[in-house]
DNA sequence: CTACGATGTTAGATATACCTAACAAAATGT
DNA sequence: ACATTTTGTTAGGTATATCTAACATCGTAG
């Protein structure tokens, strides 16, 4: 039996690892506001449950079953964001504090359900994959807007790091998935773009905005 | 701030409370199959909270306090009920164990989104009233179907003590809210009935069922 | 009216999940 | 290479929510 607070932990490995799959104790202190000690002695736990690779002073990594059940956790997180935006009328940016708790109610069927009421969707309302049911990742490889070039004409698939300040902003922007944008220029002082879209004819988006867009080129 | 074992707790509280809104320890920990010891200091917690009037070896009793926090969670649990039901699809005898979960989701929007995409109902699938925001219960006089004579038509508005096996019973007999019963006979010996409904034109319900079956005269 | 069974409390223990203070190892910069 | 900073661990403590064993009180049946 893995604990709301563990599900929490394993979230925050899988979301953190790098390319190699490691993580630190210090980033995952950090993450998830909790203390290193606290951070350590929890690790030490999750590697007694086979779910983390641990070893003192070196980088945490998740076993499969840790990936796995982590993808599960996601998979929850994710089904309750979609749910909530397109069967209840929520925006994207007021999902995730919800979802963060509705993501450890424990039933098959009440995630099934919301699976299937949503007719099985891949990606959830920001952009991010679902995991299947055995905890899976289809990995999908996007640009970030902040790398294309002036000229290119891009459509918006996913947002990162969706706090509701960015989301609210995007909002304002009415920049959502699925926004066809044509770059007008960069700035290559400041990395800034100068970009139609819609209605718009020159706004001006700036490179923190630019990095946490990712998009498809047409 | 009420912990989600405190949640647990005065909602037991509320459902046990006799005429004179009182309950014993030992009910309390049946009900929650939690040990008496524990009941006894979770009490001086919530006395403490100013939820509960405890006194050593005197039965417990809700403060105003305590009655509204309670109505709150109830409310909860039955609009998550509901919202299971017209909502999502699930049966009636499915949606207890998930709302008992949900009902210690903190979010007071997610909650008001239920209650409006329900358009604000009064009762639960079970027939029980939910709570207004203030927690406060409308209260309807319903009989039991076992007070009730040969001879009289009712409708089912309620069921109560709603065990999942209860309720899948009642399925099978397709028994639901607004059922029209009409009462044919009573047996003296065993207080069961013989009944006849929608297409059934005589089928007996013990006398177990019948005081479990709440209606109002026609 | 008292003895006994039911009910309730106290005392002390355990598990989980967190903390701070102190110490140790690793990484970094001059 | 060594001092300093950053990162990580150990030791020991707290709060919550649970338990069992022992003791106390209550209610009632004889
Ligand atoms: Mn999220
Ligand atoms: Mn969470
Ligand atoms: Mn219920
Ligand atoms: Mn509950």
């Amino acid at each position: 039996m893995i604990s709301l607070t563990e599900e929490n932990y394993l979230k925050a490995l899988f979301n953190l690892a790098n390319h190699a799959g490691e993580v630190n104790v210090n980033e995952l202190s950090k993450q998830l506001s909790i203390k290193m000690p606290t951070v350590t002695s929890m690790m030490k736990k999750l590697a007694e449950k086979k779910l983390v690779h641990y070893e003192s002073y070196k980088p945490l990594r998740l076993t499969e079953k840790g990936k796995k059940e982590a993808g599960l956790v996601i998979r929850k997180h994710r089904l309750t964001e979609m749910f909530l935006v397109d069967k209840m009328g929520f925006g994207w940016e007021e999902v995730h504090d919800i979802a963060e708790q509705v993501e450890h109610v424990r039933s098959v069927v009440f995630f099934d359900k919301i699976d299937e009421l949503l007719g099985f969707p891949k990606i959830d309302p920001h952009g991010a994959p679902i995991p299947d049911k055995n905890g899976k990742f289809a990995w999908i490889a996007y640009d970030k807007l902040s790398d294309c070039h002036a000229g290119e004409t891009v459509r918006v698939s996913a947002v990162i790091h969706t706090s509701s300040e960015f989301l609210k902003f995007l909002n304002n922007r009415e920049i959502r998935l699925g926004t066809k944008i044509k770059i007008k220029s960069v700035e290559s002082f400041d990395g800034s773009m100068v970009v139609s879209y819609d209605n718009r004819s020159a706004d001006t988006l700036s490179h923190t905005v630019c990095e946490r867009l990712l998009v498809e080129k047409e």
